[in-house]
DNA sequence: CCTTAACTTCACAAATTTCTGAAAGAAGCG
DNA sequence: CGCTTCTTTCAGAAATTTGTGAAGTTAAGG
């Protein structure tokens, strides 16, 4: 027997971490079906699967796997790709694509900072309150501006360690 | 009629706000009695409210308060203070809990982390999904010791805009 | 232009979560 | 030491969310 080639693509090794890394973003607040995707994406070999290969790997129906992939291109988790010359569809994971996802919580931030706003006019600025909200308001201005060098630094960080892969 | 004092604690005024925050964490995945009663704390005098007085304004049983509470307290979001010598609770939002809710988040990371590792071990480091996952990885071990010196700086940041409050 | 393959949408069933009322459990105060 | 006041726990009702089967839509290929 030779050394390695090791536990390659078991089904079931895969299997067993596509489920407990589920379970971890779902305790995260992901819903169910999304993070069962989004994992089995992780663990595939090529980054990519059609909506076919993820029912059957994950016992679901086509309108779970639909429905799912929806919200992971909402929440800009997997991106979704035509196969040329066929009417099948491969979703994608990309490695810099928790970039995405990071600022694509500023819109949600936004809507945050646009009640506060609002609340801060209603309540009065000279008031408590009105100095909490503010407050506030100045944290998130804050971390908006911050996230964005932060992804820059990690960038840099990235292709220092695994070059621009 | 002298100018100011304006609008202050009009009850209608405040409950629009309350209910409109709410929604908008509520939008982001944060179950609706706890983002209420943040919002209410929020929009407060003192930052502080009693049990019964976030019953009586929300129109919610002290059951909902309790478990809504329990919530908050768990992601650092509000701290519990007894009332002394009385069996009155008060609820309370720091302006800096937000520095605790998102180092509470580190946990969760945390637990990723470990089931990605898990993941890297069983599949192999040497095939592409072991490569994706450990990218992951080192994109939140990156995350994790930028969030630490991130909030170093909005403490500075802090101070030098509102004085240390 | 018709057939067929793939994805999406829709209505409904199932499971889960969320909130309430009621009862039990702590803790001050007489 | 018992009464009173406030909070928590528990079981169940209500509402919401989630996933399925089936029909509908789009586009490739003959």
């Amino acid at each position: 027997m030779t050394e390695s080639k090791a536990v390659e693509r078991d089904p079931e090794s895969v299997s067993r971490f596509v489920e407990h890394f589920a379970a971890q973003l779902v305790e995260a607040g992901v819903p169910r079906m999304p993070s069962r995707i989004f994992a089995a994406l992780l663990a595939s070999d090529t980054g990519t699967l059609t909506s076919a290969e993820l029912g059957e790997q994950l016992k679901i129906s086509p309108a779970a796997v639909s429905g799912a992939v929806r919200y992971l291109a909402q929440v800009h988790l997997v991106s979704r790709e035509r196969e040329p010359g066929s009417r099948r569809e491969r979703y994608r994971v990309h490695s810099d694509q928790w970039y995405e996802a990071l600022t694509s919580r500023e819109t949600i931030i936004k809507r945050w900072e646009e009640a506060l706003r609002e609340g801060v006019a209603s309540l009065g600025a000279d008031t408590p309150a009105g100095r909490r909200l503010t407050e506030t308001l100045a944290f998130f201005e804050f971390i908006e501006t911050e996230v964005a060098t932060l992804m820059d630094r990690w960038r840099v960080h990235r292709e220092k360690t695994f070059g621009q892969g």
